[in-house]
DNA sequence: AAAGCTCTCTACCAATTGGTAGAGAGCTTT
DNA sequence: AAAGCTCTCTACCAATTGGTAGAGAGCTTT
């Protein structure tokens, strides 16, 4: 546990930063002041806000990928969706910034989105081919893997990460709700997936 | 189809770019640009940009639950949820912007989320106790109304927003996938939801 | 016709934005 | 010990931001 880099410092202050209130709610004044440096410092480590903020999204994107790691190479196909649930619940409680940059990075018309799929990418063709092999041997229902990997991604990161709407249905979001949430997701993704008589 | 009052066209204009820009990516400035006309205009119809946020919040609200109105009243909850799906991928082709409002105003953090909690309120407690009824008779499949509300809020909006992650799946989004990408939604809600047997 | 209201404009403004130039402190290499 | 490198700082800057003050054009009401 040596002291970090402040460049690394940089990137984990701003990964918080542009997880929370977004790339444009954050100055890199305020950042800077949050690090107890002037912005010029910064801006030496990176050499524009932009060029930061893409520093972020792949260290965003390896750690996001690190997490996953302990989760994707377990057989079943099931199991890696339950895995898969559990870190990223696990994130949404203890770095929630990490779940907020992607959906940051992804909003419609994003043009730091296409960094993301190559990072991504690999991964997301390694869970692509499991789930087509589990369609072909019939252990989970559905026709088309991609889609359904989508709709998978969907509604994982959305009910993980939608708090506000949680709120706006007078549910208030809490580590009691939170697994509450995790378990009726679980039942719903099974349902969703399995072939029915399972044992 | 009278002319549209000022205060009409600066709400249309401003829905559109809040609603893909974002609120922090547009200026005033930008907005009068669009309108031909000075910001100052914009200022003389709503006292401050979040004024002006909150305005057209409301409006994309009042939309929405005017776009869903048809669907709500249909008995069958299956086709409450497949009318749903249908107007937020029309919405996903015609009125992106009116989608990515609510996905702006959600955003965890959001100041305004109260506001469309608001408005949506006395829906979403109707759609609530209408799949409560429907979980009772056995018609659908779940334990927890509310929550089974928020996945497939989750689910919809998401297969139906999240264009840049489709993108980093290499789809392309177009009529076609989307097409596809709608179809495929549906029958992965259909089996997540209605018991087996059905015929 | 005068008074008032609605609306858009010009003229500003202070604060903030991301960014450049370059000084200088402190360490490491020669 | 001199030269160079790493890093943070002070000093600026032009552009942009949301917003205020108030003039004036044009219509409606008295």
């Amino acid at each position: 546990m040596s002291e970090p880099t402040t460049r690394q410092r940089i990137l984990d202050t701003a990964l918080d930063s542009f997880g929370t209130r977004g790339v444009d709610g954050t100055s890199l004044d305020a950042l800077a002041r949050e690090l107890g440096l002037r912005k010029q410092s910064i801006l030496y480590h990176f050499k524009s806000k932009n060029a930061l903020f893409e520093a972020v999204l792949d260290e965003a994107a390896d750690r996001f990928i690190d997490e996953l790691s302990t989760v994707v190479d377990r057989g079943d196909v099931w199991q890696q969706v339950e895995g898969t649930v559990r870190v990223v619940f696990r994130l949404a409680v203890q770095r929630p910034a990490l779940l907020g940059i992607l959906r940051e990075a992804s909003r419609p018309g994003s043009t730091v989105a296409v960094q993301l799929s190559g990072r991504l990418g690999g991964h997301i063709e390694a869970a692509q081919s499991s789930l087509e092999q589990a369609l072909d041997e019939g252990r989970v229902v559905g026709e088309n893997a991609r889609l359904l990997l989508f709709s998978l991604y969907s509604t994982i990161m959305g009910v993980a990460t939608e708090v506000e709407v949680l709120r706006a249905m007078g549910i208030e979001p809490s580590l009691r709700t939170l697994a509450e949430r995790r378990a009726e997701l679980l039942r719903f993704l099974r349902v969703a997936l399995l072939p029915v008589e399972p044992n």
